[in-house]
RNA sequence: GUGUCCGUAGCUCAGCUGGAUAGAGCAACGGCCUUCUAAGCCGUGGGUCGGGGGUUCGAAUCCCUUCGGGCACGCCA
């Protein structure tokens, strides 16, 4: 419809002596009262040597004309604006009609296209913690986002476990921890060997030369120090498994950083051959000065690899593997400059496919103000989140609903929505600061007050009846403000989809089912079905509170969160 | 020091490819459940859009500058 109001305005001003036609933009008015579409004439004054009141004037002149044509209802110039009243009938038969398809009214991409997704990658040997969390959240919505318009996605658990943290890990057992503590305490107590290992090495600076000692070793394949790698591995991703089954999220691969070792010797054969790799105080690296980074290293000058040249490697292996249009790195903002200095690399050994290397930051979490830190005991974990969040839910359900049936599943859904959209509602850029009273509130813009639309619209539905597609609907009923207001954010789904796929952003979902359930929630309070004695209108509104259902559904799963029918 | 990100209501944030009186939620106060789930709806109060310049008919939005804060800056990831 815009188009087609673009092309009219476009020929009325040709007509008017505008050579060329003129670029047209058309803006929402900040009120709805003053029209539903408005054309701003202020940018056509200076081409057209008229102010822009006239220009306005004249506009609504030649599109009282078309009136029908472009199922206009009332042409109105205010000021510089000429601001355009739709035929709320057709607008809303329209819109209904395109929203009801399938896909809701998402238009797919043309053509196949292929997105790897590194995201979650967590650190073997460390808790899933507050932090882990945002990365596996927003990586899961976005996989979610681009497999829904029509992308072929790979979901890359690129795991943390290769490095010199293993050399400290396997030091730190040797010396501190053995077998029957760690089959008994698990990750907690490789985390604590590990945080001890860090400040003994404060004071014994000889502990790391160790540690890079056994890197080093596992690097060549030692067998001793492979089994305790191996080991440390295994126990670390049964927690990790954990926390992917309370999300209900799964992965297409787990190669981690460990799997790119091998690759490294033919990186540096490679980077040799095309002259970029320099030797730089005993290491070699990628010189970038010339762009303005510091250098880019490839191995460190006992010879091991670093984890620059592991992602310059694990690059060119997906590139090879998946042919990807795509390559997105879901990490925290602190990692900017790794990868800025990893897609420079690529581009300067000439593969055009830099250009399809994303890296999509997001902001630290802090707690009270100050950084998390393991050693200032200041961590909070994701299993405890995950969990006060359903125990929370659970003990709201007992108030508010206690004849429920699945209360545990129940709670499940709303507990672990409410921590999924709260991570989502922001910017992924914006640092957070945690707050238990945040993450576990139940009202406003949350989770919850989604999936609880959500459950009203199925209950309108159950004690009313579904109508059938195939029925003839009266338009013209849902032409008040309130339902017409619902059908115009109906019709904005498509575009918001879009909008979060190209800015690599979920909170633009996030913030559209707010939207949505807001104007659904005062449709409910001011449009009864029970008790309204009008057939027709009856089968219009649920008709309408159908189509409502079906997109509050699809976009929260498109966040990764769950609705239950009822809570 | 260099680079980068952030700065909007008491708090947490939308709005940022320029447009009309700057919007939500929380917190505070006041209404609405014999009527489809009150985890809801309606209303009231609350803002030098960090400061200063510039571009423009028009700037929270673009440019410059300055202040405040976060993060990063070769052998950790």
């Amino acid at each position: 419809m815009k188009e087609e109001i673009c092309k009219a305005v476009s020929e009325i001003l040709e007509q008017s002596g505008l050579e060329g036609g003129a670029n047209v933009t058309i803006e929402t008015p900040p009120d709805s009262k003053m029209g539903d579409v408005a054309i701003p004439c202020f940018g056509l004054a200076k081409v057209l040597h008229k102010s822009p009141v006239k220009i306005a004037a004249d506009l609504k002149e030649g599109l009282v004309q078309k009136k029908e044509l472009l199922g206009l209802d009332k042409i109105v110039a205010d000021g510089g604006y000429c601001n355009l009243f739709v035929n709320r009938t057709l607008f809303v038969k329209n819109t209904l009609i395109y929203s009801s398809d399938e896909n809701l009214g998402v238009d797919k991409i043309e053509g196949k296209k292929t997105v790897c997704m590194d995201y979650s990658s967590p650190n073997i040997a460390k808790n899933f913690h507050v932090g882990h969390l945002r990365t596996t959240i927003i990586g899961n919505s976005l996989y979610k986002i681009y497999e829904k318009l029509g992308y072929k996605v790979v979901r890359i658990n690129h795991l943390g476990d290769w490095g010199t943290q293993f050399g400290k890990l396997i030091v730190a057992y040797k010396k501190w921890s053995n077998k029957e503590k760690i089959e008994k305490n698990g990750i907690q107590e490789l985390l604590d060997i590990y945080v001890k290992f860090n400040s003994e090495a404060e004071n014994h600076p000889e502990l790391m030369d160790e540690a890079r000692d056994w890197f080093v070793k596992m690097e060549a394949g030692d067998e001793e120090a492979l089994v305790l790698w191996k080991w440390f591995k295994d126990i670390s991703m049964i927690e990790f498994e954990r926390v992917y089954n309370m999300l209900g999220f799964s992965f297409d691969t787990y190669t981690g950083e460990s799997f790119y070792r091998e690759k490294v010797p033919g990186l540096v054969e490679l980077l040799k051959e095309k002259k970029l790799l320099v030797e730089s105080q005993g290491a070699n690296v990628i010189d970038l000065s010339e762009y303005n980074m510091p250098p880019c290293m490839i191995t460190k000058k006992d010879g091991s690899s670093i984890y620059h040249s592991r992602d310059i490697a694990a690059v060119l292996y997906r590139k090879e593997k998946y042919d990807f249009d795509k390559c997105l790195y879901v990490t925290g903002l602190e990692q900017t400059l790794h990868f800025k200095q990893v897609f420079k690399a690529i581009e300067l050994m000439s593969f055009d496919f830099y250009s399809g290397l994303v890296h999509i930051p997001y902001g630290l979490v802090s707690l009270d103000g100050e950084k998390l830190s393991t050693r200032k005991g200041n961590i909070i974990y994701a299993e405890d989140i995950l969990k006060e969040a359903v125990k929370r839910a659970y003990e709201l359900i007992e108030e508010k609903n206690p004849t429920l049936q699945n209360k545990e599943q129940t709670a499940n859904k709303v507990g672990i929505g409410a921590v999924i959209f709260h991570d989502l509602f922001n910017q992924r850029i914006k640092n957070i600061n945690f707050s238990w009273q945040e993450v576990l509130s139940f009202e406003g813009t949350t989770g919850p007050y989604v999936q609880y639309t959500y459950a009203r619209s199925k209950s309108v539905l159950r004690k009313n009846g579904v109508v059938p597609v195939e029925e003839n609907i009266d338009y013209e009923k849902l032409t008040d403000d309130v339902s017409f207001e619902l059908v115009k954010t109906i019709g904005e789904y498509g575009k918001a989809v879009h909008i979060a796929a190209e800015n690599y952003e979920p909170s633009v979902i996030a913030r559209y089912l707010i939207n949505l359930c807001t104007g659904f929630n005062k449709f409910y309070q001011e449009c009864p079905i029970l008790r309204e004695k009008d057939d027709k209108t009856r089968k219009a509104r649920l008709q309408l509170v159908e189509i409502v259902q079906r997109i509050i559904h699809e976009a929260s799963e498109l966040l990764g969160m769950e609705c239950p029918e009822e809570m």
